[in-house]
DNA sequence: CATGATGTCTGACTTTAGTCAGGTATCGCG
DNA sequence: CGCGATACCTGACTAAAGTCAGACATCATG
C-alpha cells in the first residue's frame, strides 16, 4: 500500500470516481453521453467535422449519426467547407449555445465541487496543476504571442512574483528595463509562451536591439512544469525564432539567485562575458554566437 | 483560463484521458469491461455477491448475468455462504488467478507510467496524495488496529520522521518513552489508524498505565491529508474509545513547536497541567476529565 | 477528363450495459 | 409450521455504442 504503485492507483480509483460523476451529470440533459461530447467539442471551438473525430475517437459512421441527431434537435447546422466540399464544418445554433452553456454550467460546478475545501484550495490547485503538466507534457506546445496578450501578462506577472520572492532584495518591475513590446514582436523580435492544454506554464522573450545583437529575456518556468526540460525546449525555441530573423548573436543577464538558469545557459552553448547594461538587477551576463 | 475552475477542469481532462487508457488496455484482454470489474473485485478480495454489487453498482440480474460469464470462461467459482445460503460468495480459481494478475499487471504498467518522469517523482506522488486524500475526504475510515500492524508502523515511521524535522535538536525514538504496545490494545488501550482508501494518513494512539489515567500518543496526519480536520476526529475516536474501556482521565505531552496541536487540544476541552513525565522531549502538558 | 484517393453518409448488424417483472430457495420470527 | 422478507436467478426487453460494407460527391493529379 506504500509504494509509489499503489499510492498512484488510489489516485487513480478517487479521480475516476470523482471525475466520472460528471458524466452522470451530463446525461441528466437527456441526450447521450456520445451527442453531448460532440456538441460540447463544438462549442468548445471544433468545427472540422473529422477532426472532432478523430478528437473523440469515433467511427465516421457513428460520428454521422450523432451530428444528424443534433441537427435534428435543432442544435447543430452543418455546411461543407468552402476550399473543400468533401468536408463539413458544424456550428453552434442559438437553442445549441443555450444547450452548450447549460453542459459548461455543469462542468463549472463539478470543479468547484472539487475545490470546495476553502482551506486546501491553493494547495489544491497547485497540485492539479503539477499533475496536468506532467500527464500532458507530450503535448505542451510552444506559440508565438503578442507579449500584451493575456496568456504572456499572466506569464510575466508570475515572473515578476518569483523575482520578488528569490531575490533578497525583492524585485521592482519598474527599476528594471521593462521591454518595449514591440521589440519582441515580428520583425524585431518574438514573445513564445508554453501551453499546456489551456494553461500558460513558460515564456520566454527574444527582444531585437539597435546594438548588432539581440536579447533573451524573461525566461520562467511556472513551478508545476518544472523537471520536464521545458526552460531548454524555450530556449532552442528562441535560437531558432533568432535565426529565422536573420539574428547572429544573442546575449542575455541574469542572477546569480537563479542557479538553475545561469546552469542551464553553461550547458548549451551560452558563455558568460562583462556585464553588458546597468540594470540594477543581473550580476551574471551571457552571450551566444548562432 | 487561469481562474481556479479552468485550472481544475484542465486537470479534469488531463486525468480522464489517462486514466481512460487504462480502461481500454482491459478490454485488451477480450473481456467486456464490466466483467473484468467484477473479475477485479473478486481479486481484491471481495467475496460476498452482494458486497460486489453494491461497490460496483449493479443491478442484481445484470450482477448475476456477469458471475454466470466469469464461471463460463472458468474464472471463478460461487457458492452458498455456510450461515445463509441465501447469500453467495465468489472465488477465483486457479486460472482466474492467472487473469487477474494479468489485470494487476496492466493496472501497474499503467500506474508506473504515469510516474515515468524520473525528476518529478517524489513532488507527483505528493500531490496525488493530496487530490486523492481531499477527493475521497467524505469516505475516510478511522480503524483500530494492531500498534505493530504495516499500517500502524508506517504512520509511526512518518510521524517520527516528522518531528525530526520539526524539532531543531531532532528527534531520537530510543531517548523518548517508546509506549509497549499492549498498552496501546485492548484491554489497556487503542490504536487507531485513518484510512483513505488503502493508504494509511492519519493515526492516533490511547496507552494505558496504572496511574488511574491514559495518555494519548503519536498523534499524526499526513501532510496529504491536513485541512480536512482529520486531527479532531481522531482525538474524539480516541476519546470515544477511552470511554468504552472505562477510562475517566487522559493526559498526553506535546511539544510547542507543534503549535497546532497545542491549539487543537485548547479548543477541544483539554487544559494545561503541569510536568507529569520525564521525557525530554515534551514541554507542554494537558489533562481531560471525559 | 479519367482515375484513384478522400470525406461523409446510410443501412444492416453486433455487443454491451442496463431495466424490469416474475420465479425460486432460504431465512427469521411469531 | 406458515408467512413475509431477503438474496439470487432467469427471461424479455431497450438504449447506446460501435463495426462494417458500400454509395456518393468531391478533390488532386497526370
Amino acid at each position: 500500500m506504500l509504494d509509489p504503485v499503489a499510492r498512484v492507483r488510489r489516485f487513480n480509483r478517487a479521480v475516476t470516481s470523482a471525475v466520472g460523476a460528471l458524466d452522470g451529470s451530463f446525461l441528466g440533459r437527456g441526450r447521450p453521453l456520445g451527442a453531448a461530447r460532440v456538441l460540447n467539442a463544438i462549442g468548445h471551438g471544433r468545427s472540422d467535422v473529422a477532426e472532432i473525430r478523430d478528437y473523440l475517437g469515433l467511427d465516421s459512421g457513428l460520428m454521422s449519426r450523432l451530428l444528424r441527431s443534433l441537427e435534428d434537435e435543432g442544435l447543430i447546422e452543418t455546411a461543407a467547407r468552402e476550399d473543400d466540399a468533401r468536408r463539413r464544418m458544424a456550428k453552434l445554433t442559438r437553442a445549441g449555445r443555450r444547450e452548450f452553456a447549460a453542459y459548461e454550467a455543469l462542468s463549472n460546478a463539478q470543479a468547484e465541487g472539487l475545490l470546495a475545501q476553502p482551506s486546501q484550495r491553493e494547495a489544491l490547485l497547485a497540485a492539479m496543476d503539477l499533475i496536468a503538466s506532467a500527464l500532458t507534457r507530450e503535448r505542451i506546445s510552444l506559440d508565438e504571442m503578442d507579449p500584451r496578450g493575456e496568456e504572456a501578462r499572466y506569464c510575466l506577472g508570475e515572473y515578476y512574483a518569483e523575482l520578488g520572492r528569490r531575490f533578497s532584495q525583492g524585485f521592482d518591475v519598474s527599476l528594471s528595463r521593462d521591454p518595449d513590446a514591440k521589440d519582441m514582436r515580428r520583425p524585431r523580435g518574438a514573445f513564445l509562451v508554453a501551453m499546456s492544454d489551456t494553461l500558460p506554464i513558460g515564456c520566454v522573450g527574444l527582444k531585437g536591439t539597435d546594438h548588432g545583437y539581440a536579447e533573451i529575456k524573461r525566461l520562467w518556468v511556472a513551478p508545476a512544469a518544472r523537471g520536464l526540460r521545458l526552460g531548454r525546449r524555450l530556449m532552442d525555441a528562441a535560437e531558432s525564432a533568432a535565426r529565422e530573423l536573420g539574428i547572429t548573436l544573442l546575449r542575455l543577464d541574469t542572477n546569480s539567485a537563479l542557479p538553475e538558469a545561469g546552469q542551464l545557459y553553461r550547458s548549451t552553448g551560452w558563455r558568460e562575458i562583462p556585464r553588458f547594461n546597468d540594470d540594477p538587477y543581473p550580476d551574471l551576463f551571457f552571450e551566444k554566437r548562432l
